[in-house]
DNA sequence: CTCTCCCT
């Protein structure tokens, strides 16, 4: 291997620079992929700004944070021997150093987003160069978007330069019109990787705490640990507490830490101690940790999944990508050569998704969407996108900015678009200044904002009131810099304003103005545990601790976590008096009918809500309508049908019916499943006016009933399957075809006196099951074959019967005696 | 099992 970068001041970049500069002086665009430490970000841009093409124009510089920004123009600077807003000049939110001598301007991608969109043209610029965009955030993926689509239309002189480390060149080179690839050598000392698999029934934490502890007993030098997130950075810190020694220290590193956290965090350890770095990915780029040569990597990040429909984010663990593996592990190889462990199979390596999801696939568009409307382009997915932005998110994006009153139905931007695109703030965020401006608390909203958009500033307090308020009193260089910030929205968003009518509204309190942004967050409590559900349906919970969740109604800023298990982040009160003030035209009224099964009657309900919030009732009569009918059968399905009033008749009916059905299935199924699937379509019809079980008659049911048959098959119920049979005496005897051998036939025995043949039904196919009765209505004898009967065991019956009552009569052939219904013994 | 990171 050849020396380390301390000992060489020439850089691995340098190599591929007059190849660069001969590409870019006959065509528009290229590509510069370099690893780390090549030397791309501070050299290529010095290297450009003598061109001839550029004819003395500037050179834009993206870079994807302040942070890097900073420092790329610091080196630059010093490398002319200069101070930044000389020749190298700094444009980032907080803070620009620029002079009439600038000819190279580091800016940030987002900064890079507005320059464009206010100057398309982009006079006075010859070259924009793209650095680190294989990170493909939402504002480099839009950015050059709109830089390609200014080239093609109206600057075929400017020249594109992206550069990247680990990105798939061939792609970019494709959108960039078959653009030129240049590669470039990396710089960095060699790294050792070694493979350890997890026990998949070990915890992470315990797997990384086990690690970590191999790795200090084996190799000398400070720790890296890559974690997914917060919790698991506390949970390994505990277990290594315990059983670490006392020379070597652990320091937890993430995003929520403060600046001077974050500094001791990466200071490096003093001589003869040792460090032990427990970071999320924001260690993976932006700032480097002194004398780390051992990264242990659980492979695991946290990442956002956006949910279009609901608007918002949650996050998910997720297996870290090539990539980003990759990049950790480069970590340890920064000053000298390192070790990288990972707590995972060798093999499971190649099944690592190559690159993170690019921004522009998983997030809230409505910025973008926005941006895209003032640069005259209604649908972005026209724009040369390296990923197309997904139409779910896109559809979101529409809505709420109509919802915003920011674009008109074709796509356009209205004059509240324009008003909400000259804040620099998310469109919500934008529309809660400038509709608070116009009722003169434009300061109070600004601030606010300012809460809501910078991480940390007013501490993480969920009461946003409370956040306001310690930021009003925070004299720090923060808050300072937030306040100058917060000053020019409020003063832009009151060159928008137009006095209003009085809103009914207190916007110096945050929940109100909240609401301006956030109307379909707005929630109502649910019982007492600090649950709320929000205006779009999701629920979340507070600790039920808090005073905040004693509340009746809040509006929802920020809130984390799965559907089912939502945690509210931040929030304000808000009163119901004022929701209905400041929403007049969302509130709906709705009936609701309802069936209440303990009194299994319908009730109804006037509900004003505010989506599907419910924000007051009252009882109201039941309409009697076909709509109360089908909630009123469908209740009484939900019971079951025997619920309902039948009578021996209409049950002896559903029974014929089932018995044809059985053995012919011309005949409707009118089983129980069959019945309760389909009362929408026979009983509701005949059950409208009423409002419970009980209002419902058996004339209502025998009704509904009758419907259920159609008109050609009535006649043929009757013939087939008679509700009664006619006996010898002429008696009409009821038939049970609820029986399971078949229609029954129960009759005392002297009124089949005279018959020969066995009774039967349906054209004569289904015999009878004969109940043969005593003249007590006893059950004597079953039969399915009268004649056999009258021949065989009618004689032992006879002899029996005749004992036991011995004025009816019992005669030796039955089928000569006439039959009688008498029941009475013959005269005495 | 209380939040990844970044920006106008």
């Amino acid at each position: 291997m050849s020396s380390g970068p301390a000992t060489t001041p020439d850089l691995p970049i340098e190599a591929v620079l007059p190849a660069l500069a001969e590409r870019l002086a006959e065509r528009s665009a290229c590509v510069l992929v370099a690893p780390p430490g090549a030397g791309k970000t501070t050299r290529v841009p010095l290297a450009l700004l003598d061109a001839p093409w550029l004819a003395g124009r500037r050179i834009i510089l993206l870079e994807p944070r302040r942070l890097a920004a900073r420092g790329a123009a610091e080196r630059m600077a010093q490398t002319l021997g200069e101070r930044v807003g000389d020749t190298v000049g700094l444009r980032v939110r907080l803070g620009s150093k620029i002079s009439a001598r600038t000819r190279i301007e580091v800016v940030t991608e987002g900064v890079f987003t507005r320059m464009i969109l206010d100057d398309p043209e982009l006079v006075g610029i010859g070259a924009v160069v793209f650095d680190e965009f294989h990170e493909r955030s939402l504002d480099a993926d839009l950015g050059l978007a709109l830089a390609l689509d200014a080239q093609g239309a109206l600057r075929e002189d400017l020249r594109i330069l992206v550069m990247s480390a680990t990105l798939d060149g061939a792609r970019v080179a494709t959108l960039l019109g078959d653009a030129p690839v240049i590669e470039s050598e990396g710089r960095a000392y060699p790294v050792e990787t070694r493979h350890s698999a997890r026990d998949p029934d070990q915890r992470i934490e315990q797997a990384m705490t086990d690690a970590i502890l191999r790795a200090l007993r084996a190799d000398p030098g400070s720790v890296l640990a890559f974690l997914p997130g917060q919790g698991e950075i506390r949970r390994v810190a505990t277990l290594l507490a315990d059983r670490i020694d006392a020379v070597t220290h652990v320091a937890p590193l993430y995003g929520a830490l403060t600046p001077a956290e974050q500094d001791r965090a990466i200071a490096p350890a003093p001589p003869g101690r040792r460090k032990v770095v427990l970071a999320t990915s924001i260690a993976e780029t932006s700032l480097t940790i002194q004398g780390v040569r051992i990264v242990v990597d659980s492979g695991l990040s946290r990442v956002p999944v956006y949910e279009p429909g609901l608007g918002l984010t949650r996050l998910v663990t997720a297996r870290a990508s090539r990539a980003s593996v990759d990049q950790r592990r480069g970590r340890a190889g920064r000053t000298e050569p390192g070790v990288c462990h990972r707590l995972w199979a060798e093999a499971a390596t190649n099944a690592l998704e190559p690159f993170g999801r690019p921004e522009i696939l998983a997030a809230d568009l409505s910025g973008l969407l926005l941006d895209c409307a003032a640069w005259g382009v209604a649908d972005p997915t026209t724009l040369a996108f390296l990923d197309s932005p997904p139409a779910p998110a896109l559809t979101e994006a529409r809505a709420m900015l109509r919802a915003l009153d920011a674009l008109d139905a074709d796509g356009r931007l209205t004059p509240m678009g324009v008003a909400l695109r000259a804040l620099p703030l998310p469109p919500r965020l934008a529309r809660m200044v400038v509709q608070a401006a116009a009722h003169g608390r434009a300061r109070e909203a600004a601030n606010l904002a300012a809460v809501l958009v910078e991480r940390g500033l007013g501490g993480d307090a969920v009461d946003l009131g409370d956040r306001v308020e310690r930021y009003a009193r925070d004299r720090g260089p923060r808050a300072q810099d937030m306040r100058r910030l917060a000053d020019g929205w409020a003063k832009q968003a009151q060159t928008f304003a137009r006095a209003q009518r009085d809103a009914g509204a207190d916007f110096s309190e945050a929940g109100p103005l909240l609401a301006l942004a956030y109307p379909d967050r707005v929630a109502r409590a649910r019982g007492r545990d600090g649950e709320f559900v929000m205006a779009n349906g999701r629920a979340g919970r507070l600790d039920p601790a808090l005073p905040l969740a004693r509340e009746a109604f809040l509006v929802v800023a920020d809130l984390v976590g799965t559907a089912a298990n939502a945690r509210i982040l931040a929030a304000a009160p808000i009163a119901l008096e004022t929701i209905e003030a400041l929403f007049p035209e969302r509130i709906a009224s709705v009936t609701q009918v309802a069936f209440d099964k303990g009194a299994r009657a319908l009730r109804a309900r006037a509900q004003r809500r505010l989506g599907a919030l419910t924000l007051g009732e009252r009882i109201l009569p039941v309409p009697p309508d076909a709509d109360s009918a089908v909630i009123l059968a469908n209740g009484i399905a939900e019971l079951g049908l025997s619920v309902l009033p039948w009578t021996p008749a209409l049950s002896q009916w559903l029974a014929r019916l089932r018995f044809l059905r059985a053995a012919d299935s011309t005949w409707p199924d009118l089983s129980d499943a069959a019945l309760g699937a389909t009362v929408t379509d026979w009983l509701a019809p005949e059950i409208v006016g009423r409002a419970s079980l009980d209002a419902i008659t058996a004339d209502d049911l025998g009704c509904a009933l009758q419907a259920l048959l159609p008109w050609d098959l009535r006649a043929r119920l009757e013939i087939e399957a008679p509700t009664h049979f006619e006996v010898p005496t002429g008696s009409r005897i009821a038939l049970d075809y609820e029986s399971e051998g078949g229609p029954v036939l129960a009759v005392r025995v002297q009124e089949l006196f005279g018959l020969e043949r066995h009774p039967a039904i349906a054209g004569g196919r289904v015999p009878l099951v004969l109940h043969l009765l005593s003249p007590a209505s006893r059950p004597i004898q079953i039969t399915r074959d009268l004649p056999g009967f009258w021949r065989g065991s009618w004689s032992a019956v006879r002899s029996e019967m005749r004992g036991r009552y011995p004025r009816h009569p019992w005669p030796e052939d039955p089928v000569a005696e006439p039959p009688t219904r008498r029941v009475k013994p013959r005269g005495t």
